[in-house]
DNA sequence: GTCGAAATTGACGTTTACGTCAACGTAAAG
DNA sequence: CTTTACGTTGACGTAAACGTCAATTTCGAC
């Protein structure tokens, strides 16, 4: 159970990979595929893996990205978009541009499910009133 | 060219196939496949294709689904849900319940992305930040 | 130590959403 | 009438994102 330290003061919590595939709903397989794209890297205890805080923050960004339509080889770039892993200015000013690239695929993409969401609600009460029409007769 | 008709008063305009592939800037293969799937279903002179505005208005539909991250199955049940195909009562009820649901993970999605543009946000301007202290440096 | 539950690494299968030929039809232009 | 451009139907190929075995390994419990 490595949820539950016993010796040591501040000791990282850490998961196992089925307690994260059980939080999360989604299966080890998918987990151990995630790493194999390189967009997780959890520590070994021999051949079990380790997963900490972050790896787990790593996981939700993921899942949430899945969410949003977004491919596993889009979010392992926005994950990189998020590490210190540029120091160059050079880096910083591409992940900048790259950023801002993201940020409009994101806007566009919030207005195209405000545009679904209003046509789904018209059509809701389009057939609710239909539905009242019919009460009445 | 389909698009200029001569001697008809109110001729419906209508597409031909690589009409509307360049239009939306997708292959004519791709709309086959729409087809295929059942989520267009165009007139045809003898072989042709010939698609109207209700077909570009499917397509429009479909690709706007396809920006936000759904199925081509998940697009499909919505396109259904727009249509008058149920005229029975239980049909509406249950096109209404399976409206709610889609508004459910709509709004669920709103959420996520909101999310993910707030944290793409905070980081340009981290990075922002860095390089402007750089310039003083 | 040993037994069962959980974990590991291949490796192949599957679904989705088209891409990419091949072989053929057809309608307008010269 | 031939060329040319566009359209058609198969049929096979492919990348992504896992699912699903199979064959070990390992680890806590007894």
């Amino acid at each position: 159970m490595p949820g539950s330290n016993t010796a040591e003061p501040t000791a990282e919590a850490t998961y196992t990979i089925s307690e994260l595939a059980a939080e999360f709903g989604i299966t080890a397989r998918a987990i151990r595929f995630y790493e194999d794209k390189k967009l997780l890297q959890p520590e070994r205890n021999g051949l079990n893996r380790i997963f900490d805080r972050r790896d787990r923050g790593r996981l939700q960004l993921i899942l949430r990205g899945k969410r949003v339509g977004f491919s596993l080889s889009d979010i392992s770039e926005m994950l990189d978009l998020y590490d210190p892993n540029g120091e160059g200015r050079e880096q910083l000013e591409l992940t900048l541009a790259k950023s801002s690239e993201r940020l409009k695929v994101l806007q566009q993409q919030r207005r195209d499910i405000d545009e679904v969401i209003d046509e789904l609600r018209d059509n809701c009460n389009q057939i609710s009133a239909l539905l009242k029409a019919r009460d009445g007769a």
